[in-house]
DNA sequence: TTGCAATATAAAGATATTTGAATGTATTTG
DNA sequence: CAAATACATTCAAATATCTTTATATTGCAA
């Protein structure tokens, strides 16, 4: 992308995300619902941090549009619904395999 | 990427690079680095922000090693050399252009 | 060596994030 | 309905980030 595009762009939504994504356990959150929705106990547990950051952190994820939340009886389901978050999650995956 | 795998897993440096990624300032920088590299004062007019600003971002970006600096002259040239930075722009650069 | 252009760095104030602790809400089960 | 489980929200304190302004450094040319 050259110069006078760049100019023209507006990057605030995409920089919003990425800056979302760029925080630890919001990463391990996301990276881990690719395969498979989980619910937040499941996250927290695996990760080791307690119930209301994870929480917390799934409002956020919530509120940018790169979660879904869906309520399964006690549970609720989290999965990820945002494209170029599965992108990116997708290159990381591979990225992490590859070592 | 299932749970077990992102329990062992440390997303410590991604979260890093997106992090950094995600802020609108850096990211158009970057973005208008990959085609080809460019001086300090080239993106500051660019960007329509003061030297001193792009300056500071550009540090960052070089403490973290997504660019890199080199001198002609007076100027100094950067380019973006990190892979993961590298796939990220050209992702977004194709979604722009898909819009 | 003096001056200028390009870039870097520093300090300060404003703003935003992160986290923990406490509390609130919704759903199922007895 | 009451208790228990799973999750959400709120608030405040600590920390980090961003922007601006001022100043320093570096390289080149006269």
């Amino acid at each position: 992308m050259d110069l006078k595009r760049i100019k023209n762009s507006d990057f605030t939504e995409e920089a919003e995300i990425l800056k979302i994504l760029g925080h630890p356990t919001r990463l391990k959150i996301v990276c881990g619902l690719i395969e498979q929705g989980l619910c937040v106990s499941d996250i927290g547990d695996c990760l080791g941090e307690p119930q209301p950051k994870i929480s917390q952190h799934l409002a956020l994820l919530r509120a940018k549009g790169i979660v879904k939340a869906e309520r399964e009886g006690l549970n609720i389901r989290y999965r990820v619904v945002h494209p170029l978050v599965l992108k990116i999650a997708k290159i990381l995956e591979r990225e992490k395999l590859s070592d």
